[in-house]
DNA sequence: AACTGCTATGAGCATAGCCGCATAAAGGGC
DNA sequence: GCCCTTTATGCGGCTATGCTCATAGCAGTT
């Protein structure tokens, strides 16, 4: 007993933290935004894009694409990759929302002085 | 047109992942989840629910105080502490949906073949 | 004052993960 | 076949952070 009424089992925590960690590195969630909204691209513009060496840039999205959160197809010898769930940038928007929320707050906190 | 230019600013991305860097900690979700909906609960009744050390509680309900996800009142020497913003709880409820989504689709090809 | 129970924090170890260098693998053109 | 381009991967350094032990701080009781 001990409170277990609605806790989600320790697969489901951990599941849900791997998502999170996903999203929880500047890196990753910069070439998740590169790719936003079917802007497809191939893996030298996202080079380019970020500044990031190449083997660096490949292994994230060899991550974010083992979670199923993007895709790749081929042309010729390059990978145009692609996102494949509009849920990353919903997150994001939330969590934005979120943020600028608590800094209004604290801007008036500091006007009302 | 719009969507070229829309790349967010260094910091917001680095406010965003170390948001979401919260949440990728099992223990750290684990504790949110001890907490949501209302459910105030004091640090000792917390370790008995988690199993962790005093110290690893206090440190993380430290993170998560500071993010503003959770805060606190006193009542006698006990600390008790709340959630105080719903947003972790429809997070999660957006990311198990995907996960499930995504087991059943898999369920679904191995019955297929 | 001292004592007790509850929580926070400094110190340190161990592990995880970012990141780049060098190299391998795969596909296309000659 | 060889060579070039593009992407993936083994290796290693470095930093960040989870986690614990021990200690300090804080509120209440006597």
């Amino acid at each position: 007993m001990a409170a277990a009424d609605s806790m989600p089992s320790p697969e489901l925590l951990e599941e849900l933290s791997g998502f999170f960690r996903l999203l929880s590195e500047p890196a990753r969630l910069q070439l998740l935004c590169q790719l936003k909204h079917g802007k497809a691209r191939d893996v030298t513009s996202l080079i380019e894009a970020t500044g990031f060496s190449q083997s660096h840039i490949s292994r994230q999205l060899g991550q974010l694409q083992r979670a199923g959160l993007i895709r790749c197809e081929r042309d010729g010898t390059r990978l145009i990759y692609v996102v494949t769930d509009p849920l990353v940038e919903e997150l994001c928007n939330l969590v934005q929302g979120r943020l600028r929320q608590r800094l209004e707050k604290q801007l008036q906190q500091l006007q009302a002085v």
